[in-house]
DNA sequence: GTTACTTTGTGAAATCATTCACAAGCACCC
DNA sequence: GGGTGCTTGTGAATGATTTCACAAAGTAAC
């Protein structure tokens, strides 16, 4: 298939939340323009967005709330439950052991790795904190696709080659550095400081 | 001043960490090269970033790390110090507070609000806790700039209108709903959710 | 001062993403 | 069953961003 732009994904991605809260209000159909607006963007949006991927819709009527959010489902791969690991448990990955937001997705924590002795032991929401020697036997056996790596930038580079040894499929950076990972592992950095950058350069160029 | 597109910002902000990286190495200069291959792009978007600016560089030398990168703080409105306010001292509010990462870029955390008798009261890296009750009063006589907003997504909404209300300039929002500012108010998004989601995209479509 | 070499700054070209605009399809009604 | 109204799906147009490519400007060496 032709490449996707990752915008589409992320879209995509909205679309299926809004089309999940419309299933919960327990409405049966959804016009693009309906979709739009909840996500805001257009109809044509919507619809070009779709067209990559097929057509779902009725002409004259627009989607079925339950096919689209199947179908959108399986686009992005959320038909199977994927196992994720956390590689840090500190603030930050503590934070993402607890959030539930995560299960309800289909993400589910299958190991939580850290260094520290202070860390090891403690049970995070049902999942308890190993050594990180453990990582890579762990991996071998868990065979978890995805990892999150919440760990000081220092350490970040070596843990993600680890991982990626190791036969990760995916990366959730959350350290601040850039990160270099071999083509056929994906990576993603949230980087919250960089938001905030960007929010000032925002609020000095306001009038601009 | 023509409209700058965020990728550039986004861009300028990592140029200007791995200045400061090549500053604390001792370096003088350096050259649009070296910066493009520390952030995975190519020379000649960094210098057309920049040049969006002005030009700061010496042909033949590369750019004076030290002018670059007080040139981009400037750009990106990092001169001063940022007052933010914290709203839902939860555990990612929580761990926000205690990042260290926020106060290094100027970004000082002057109040964190919740409505849970058990958080108010609570310190967190030397700023304690208040009740939410107290927020507009505060904002009113701290006049913080910015919010970050880590509170469940049913109180998102209601509580963004507070901030706007109360005169915020921008929104740091890490509820997974997406919310509504007037235009004078700037908001960005974290979305973890999504972020996995993106992954799990790429990770059924690897080789399509 | 001249030559050889390096690197910037920037129009022009190419690529990528969004928006437009409308024919075609379907539901509903009489 | 034909007419009316609505909404999709999609090429074509527009707009935005990135990449190319090269003249201009600087350094360094002799
Ligand atoms: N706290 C935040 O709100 C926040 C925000 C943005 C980014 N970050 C980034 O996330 C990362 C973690 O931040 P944090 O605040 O949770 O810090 P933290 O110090 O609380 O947690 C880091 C954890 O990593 C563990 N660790 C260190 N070396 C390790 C190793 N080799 N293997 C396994 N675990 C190891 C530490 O023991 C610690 O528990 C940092 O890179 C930080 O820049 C944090
Ligand atoms: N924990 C994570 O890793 C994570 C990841 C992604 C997104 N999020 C999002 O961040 C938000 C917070 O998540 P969390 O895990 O910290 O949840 P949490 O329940 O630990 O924290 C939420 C906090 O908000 C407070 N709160 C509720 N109503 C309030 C009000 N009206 N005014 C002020 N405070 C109020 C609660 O008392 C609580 O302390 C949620 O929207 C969640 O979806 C969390």
């Amino acid at each position: 298939m032709k490449h996707i732009a990752e915008s589409t994904v992320r879209r995509l991605s909205l679309y299926l939340r809004f089309l999940e809260e419309f299933e919960a209000h327990g409405h049966q159909t959804i016009s693009s323009g309906e979709l739009a607006s909840q996500g805001g963007t257009t109809s044509a949006q919507v619809r070009k967005d779709l067209s990559f991927f097929g057509s779902f819709g009725k002409r004259g009527l627009g989607y079925s709330v339950n096919d689209l959010s199947s179908r959108l489902r399986e686009i992005l791969g959320l038909g199977r439950p994927w196992k994720v690991v956390i590689v840090g448990a500190g603030k930050i990955g503590a934070a993402l052991a607890q959030y539930r937001g995560f299960r309800e997705r289909g993400f589910r924590i299958v190991g939580i790795y850290d260094v520290d002795p202070q860390s090891i032991g403690l049970a995070l929401d049902g999942v308890t904190v190993r050594d990180q020697r453990d990582m890579e036997a762990d991996l071998a056996s868990l065979h978890a696709e995805i990892a999150l790596l919440s760990v000081p930038a220092e350490v970040a580079q070596p843990l993600t080659d680890r991982l990626v040894a190791a036969g990760i499929g995916a990366i959730l950076n959350f350290a601040s550095t850039p990160l270099h990972v071999p083509p056929h592992v994906t990576l993603r950095s949230v980087n919250m400081a960089l938001e905030l950058e960007i929010l000032s350069y925002a609020l000095v160029n306001r009038d601009a």
